[in-house]
DNA sequence: CAGGCTAATTAGTTAGGCTAACTATCGTGA
DNA sequence: TCACGATAGTTAGCCTAACTAATTAGCCTG
């Protein structure tokens, strides 16, 4: 299988509709334990990290500060993360995953992305792998 | 090349964290004339399509029926929209894209998905074919 | 030690999504 | 034929998610 010469001009848009249109879909689909996908995503990426300020992790999370702020502080609410003050650095704050964040990770990990991988089941194996693939070359998009 | 044997379970959250990564980058870098990517997705279907009731414009852009009330009250107060009444249905309403929201895609055609496109010219031509392919699959996703 | 830089937050705005409820029209069956 | 249920669209109200600008606090250096 020889691959087809593919202009980055006509894949761009074709690529962004399918992304935003997915994204819609999953977001809709947010059946279980009342955590939105932002604030799922940003307590994985703390708990993989162990501890990030929250510049750190806004970065990670490809968001703006503030933004974060605000996430962070419903994750707070919750009593799913705890924030510390730096040991040094009087500005700066640490934050990590709680005892009962990490248990409502794990809960998750049970349920998790269930629209998705229902859908994805459906799949043959070989779109399943395409996919696989392309995950991978998106993240290291995203991370450009 | 085999496929990878990818359980969907495994494959979900990573697909979903590198879909929401890339969404948020690609909404942030929105440069030219204001349009949001949503306001651009809703009047492009409307220009591919001719002319279609909101409800239909709603099920092609994956929304519900106030939501696109909303994008296209945005897009009509640009007047890049035009409402005209149904010909025998009193209820219904057509929606088609002006002279100027088609002069608007006409502009944006030139330097649309520029950030995207920068990206992906980076890539090797088979990283753009697994792409390709994933983009098509991911569409279909969002259609189920 | 004054002034500039950095980290985080607060304030305010905008877009985009939802559900529930309302209005107007259509179509149909007693 | 007309009353009533169904349909199309909008309004109202709520929430999430993102942004920028401005503020506060703390750090560091000339």
């Amino acid at each position: 299988m020889t691959a087809e010469r593919v202009p980055p001009a006509q894949l761009a848009p074709q690529l962004r509709d399918a992304i935003t249109r997915l994204n819609r879909r999953v977001r809709q689909a947010r059946p279980v334990g009342d955590l939105t996908v932002t604030q799922l995503s940003a307590l994985t990426s703390l708990r993989l990290a162990g501890a990030l300020t929250p510049r750190e992790l806004a970065d990670v999370e490809r968001v703006q500060p503030p933004t974060m702020t605000k996430i962070v502080a419903k994750l707070e609410e919750r009593g799913l993360v705890q924030r510390t003050p730096h040991p040094t650095d009087g500005r700066q704050v640490i934050l990590a995953a709680t005892e009962g964040g990490r248990a409502v990770l794990e809960q998750f990990e049970r349920v998790r992305d269930e629209w998705l991988a229902h859908r994805l089941a459906e799949l043959t194996e070989d779109q399943r792998d395409t996919l696989r693939q392309a995950a991978e070359i998106l993240q290291q998009l995203a991370r450009a």
